[in-house]
DNA sequence: GCGGATCAC
DNA sequence: TATGGTGATCCGC
């Protein structure tokens, strides 16, 4: 717990401790310095303002550190400067920072903190001179560098670090470029960090500022080591080593909450670890798990983003707060105006206006209206304007913004600017393919400087290992597949034996085997070729297996390939019968053989053995009626693949293949996975291939009552909903086919816990598994000691909730089966 | 499409 | 005395 914020630590004596400012925030340059008289001062001096009073409703004050700041005058350096008046200042020196002033704080704060703070006003024409000459010097590392702010910039030094041929020349890289900023600007200091991505870069750059650089070496395991202690957003304590200020870029403070105080994620190591948690609790979006999990595994960008065309323009004013109307018409006429220049500056029309309004105590609102045509008009715009902020009156207003959104893309590049579109075709010209990877720097000014923070990336893959798990990262972002389970997945890579090698050799020539329906594949030259009748059964031993089931699919021509391999090396007489597809290829040595088994395990895990697809129905129930057994084993599912089931079950019951089949005349494309006995089911849009659900969990014993199917995820993407509006379509096809599987296991009971983290998120689960047809069992409140094994199990507290598979199968076989004839 | 929130800079 | 402005995105409804 970092520097008193938890409420629950506080002393009544010292309110000041839960008040929690952004001032005693991460920020280079204020470590020694003491928090406590800083967070005291300003307690004291808000104490019972609106504003205050807003922020202690609200918990919350967040801005982000501007590192731009400059004086001329020698006789300056070394005196604590402000940038900014004294209601706000926008970024001040490191010697100011000392006495715990920073950007975002208002300047009468910043001078009872530090008297003789020496206030600046700013001079953009100044920065942006010193910025222009900053590029300048990275124009010579990186032509196509990206240029973030005024002060900071990422550049590709692949290119550079490859002429100089030396592994290890980032270092002198990075500090040749900080010595030509400083010369070329007469002055100006910058840090720089240097990594495989533009997050971590970002990252290395605040460690040693000011003045300073980080290099980061990009292998895999230094990568992972220095992110997995990374606070997800606070500075470590500055007694604790020397290392200063870390932020990871979307975290802000209320994700730092959320993540910190609800769910004990404190470093980018716990992101992982806790993968499943946010997986279950966030949608998937930048936002989302994807985001926090990439986080975690310390990947980011290493490509030239595109070009992005603004989406909106607006003007917003703060002004003493008024309830006077005509004060707030003549308000808003201005910024009507102010808002209409720059729309025709910019030569853009738009259709949606946006009223923002900040009342007297703080409160954000906002008022929308979408016109009939679009315009850029003074008149209309205060004309719609003035009606949006009439149905606010009486109101006490100190704020007031207007934004203008949904532009007429027909016009949008009539009448650009001319720097818009000089810009627009640099960047696009210079675009580069095959980015593979980024070192990076980030630099930042000191004391009297204008301060920078300037990046550079470089490509240099040394180490493959850490590319590798990059190159998966991406494929996740593709798939939505969880980036830990990548990982185990590729931790697992160099154990492949030799036979699944020779496997795979084959396969790359047939790579399409899987790919689609009735398609003839010729598995092996001389041999009859694979084909998939109706799309779905093997014409050469007959199994069916749906379309979706890409992997399967290979693996089950895999066996074919095998099976002939095998009867060309030992006759005609060997046997047909597939137990293993390494034991038909017989390669291991008797002395390695029981090492090779567990791997061999371990690797097949990752996808549904072909065996399995040839168990009996007698070995099947055998196994079902001796669940004891199945405990120790945690064996492979049996998929039952076939409507007419050979199990003796219910007719009436859904098999694996109706709802396959089912799914598939909704568009919808599933696939299941496992690994051990976890499993993964994942429905995409057949169309565009694009992910949109998921359920993932475990088959394991639960205390006394067998195998229980133990959901972790059932996730829907955001995309679904707006797809599907009924949760019951996709969300219905993915969990019908974990339940499915968890029968097929031998599972009577399916078990999850809507997990408790807001009371928002929190009844959204419980309803969504309602309505899915599970029911409530108990409130896992982590208050008895019965609590334990489900908390330990699930990690967290929340609504354990249970459904009969049987029943679950039953309720929902209407669906399957009608929509089969 | 609207309104609230969060985030970066 | 006094706590910014611009733009983006996401989520829920």
């Amino acid at each position: 717990m970092d520097e008193g914020e938890s409420s629950s630590t506080n002393s009544p004596s010292r309110p000041w401790e839960s008040y929690n400012t952004v001032f005693t925030n991460a920020k280079a340059g204020m470590e020694g310095v003491d928090k406590e008289k800083v967070q005291r001062i300003v307690y004291e001096m808000s104490k019972g303002s609106k504003y205050f009073q807003n922020e202690e409703r609200k918990e919350a004050l967040m801005k982000q550190e501007i590192e731009l700041m400059r004086d001329s005058n020698p006789s300056l350096k070394g005196k604590p400067m402000a940038v900014g008046g004294l209601s706000m200042i926008s970024t001040a020196n490191y010697e100011a920072r000392k006495f715990g002033v920073r950007a975002a704080m208002p300047g009468f704060i910043a001078r009872k903190l530090c008297p003789d703070l020496i206030f600046v006003p700013v001079d953009f024409p100044k920065y942006t001179h010193y910025s222009d000459l900053t590029r300048k010097v990275f124009k010579n590392y990186d032509p196509n560098f990206i240029a973030g702010s005024l002060d900071e910039a990422y550049l590709d030094i692949t290119e550079v670090c490859r002429e100089r041929g030396l592994s290890g020349g980032e270092v002198s890289i990075a500090e040749e470029l900080r010595s030509s900023v400083h010369s070329e600007t007469g002055g100006l200091t910058c840090s720089a960090g240097v990594a495989a991505n533009r997050l971590l870069a970002k990252v290395c750059s605040d460690i040693n500022k000011p003045n300073g650089q980080f290099v980061l070496q990009n292998d895999r395991s230094s990568v992972m080591t220095f992110i997995s202690s990374l606070p997800i957003r606070k500075h470590r304590d500055a007694t604790e080593n020397s290392i200063g200020p870390r932020r990871i870029g979307g975290i802000g403070k209320v994700t730092e909450h959320i993540l910190k105080d609800a769910l004990e994620i404190k470093t980018c190591g716990d992101m992982v670890l806790k993968g499943s948690l946010l997986y279950a609790l966030f949608t998937q979006s930048s936002a989302g798990s994807n985001f926090f999990l990439s986080v975690g595994l310390g990947l980011g960008k290493t490509d030239t983003p595109e070009v992005r065309s603004r989406k909106s323009i607006s003007s917003e004013r703060t002004f003493a707060a008024t309830g006077d109307e005509r004060l707030l018409y003549s308000k808003l006429a201005e910024i009507a105006e102010m808002l209409s220049h720059d729309m025709k500056k910019e030569g853009l029309t738009a259709r949606t206006l946006t009223l923002k309004l900040k009342t007297a105590s703080f409160e954000i609102r906002s008022r929308a209206v979408s016109l009939q045509r679009y315009t850029c008009s003074s008149e209309d715009i205060l004309k719609h304007a003035t009606k949006l902020l009439k149905a606010e009156l009486p109101v006490s207003i100190r704020l007031i913004g207007l934004r203008m959104s949904q532009f007429n893309e027909e016009i949008r590049h009539s009448d650009p600017s001319q720097g818009t579109i000089t810009k627009f075709i640099v960047q696009k010209d210079s675009s580069r393919q095959n980015l593979d990877d980024n070192d990076s720097f980030d630099l930042e000014a000191s004391t009297n400087c204008l301060s920078n923070d300037e990046r550079l990336s470089s490509y240099a893959s040394h180490d493959t290992s850490y590319d590798q798990l990059k190159e998966d990262v991406v494929k996740y972002e593709e798939q939505s597949v969880t980036p830990e389970q990548e990982c185990k997945k590729e931790e697992e890579r160099p154990q492949v034996l030799e036979g699944d090698a020779l496997l795979r050799k084959h396969k790359e020539s047939k790579s399409e085997t899987s790919a689609q329906n009735t398609e003839a594949v010729s598995v092996f030259p001389q041999m009859e070729p694979l084909l998939w009748v109706n799309g779905y059964k093997c014409n050469l031993c007959g199994i069916e297996l749906p379309p979706s089931f890409v992997e399967e699919r290979q693996e089950h021509s895999d066996f074919h390939l095998a099976q002939r391999l095998q009867n060309e090396e030992s006759g005609p007489s060997s046997s047909t019968t597939p137990t293993s597809k390494r034991r038909i290829l017989g390669k291991e040595k008797a002395n390695s053989k029981q090492k090779k088994q567990k791997l061999n395990q371990k690797d097949d895990s990752k996808h549904i053995p072909i065996h399995t697809f040839f168990t009996k129905s007698n070995q099947n129930s055998d196994e079902r009626r001796n669940p004891e057994e199945m405990k120790m084993a945690l064996p492979p599912p049996r998929l039952n693949l076939s409507p007419s089931s050979s199990l003796g079950e219910p007719r009436s019951l859904p098999s694996m293949s109706d709802i396959l089949t089912s799914s598939k005349a909704r568009n919808l494309d599933l696939k299941i996975q496992t690994l051990g006995p976890f499993f993964r089911v994942t429905g995409k849009n057949a169309d565009t291939g694009s992910e949109v659900g998921r359920a993932e969990g475990v088959v394991r014993p639960w205390f006394g009552r067998g195998l229980v199917l133990h959901l972790d995820t059932i996730k829907l993407t955001k995309e679904t909903m707006v797809m599907d509006k009924s949760l019951l379509g996709v969300g219905l096809y993915v969990g019908a086919v974990a339940i499915r599987h968890g029968y097929d296991c031998g599972c009577r009971t399916a078990q999850l816990l809507a997990i408790y983290d807001s009371d928002l998120y929190h009844s959204k689960l419980v309803r969504f598994y309602r309505r899915i047809g599970f029911e409530e069992v108990k409130e896992v409140s982590g208050s008895s000691i019965g609590d334990m094994a489900d908390m330990l199990v699930w990690g967290g507290v929340g609504t354990r909730m249970d459904a009969n598979i049987h029943h679950l199968l039953v309720k929902w076989s209407k669906v399957f089966l009608k929509s089969v004839s």
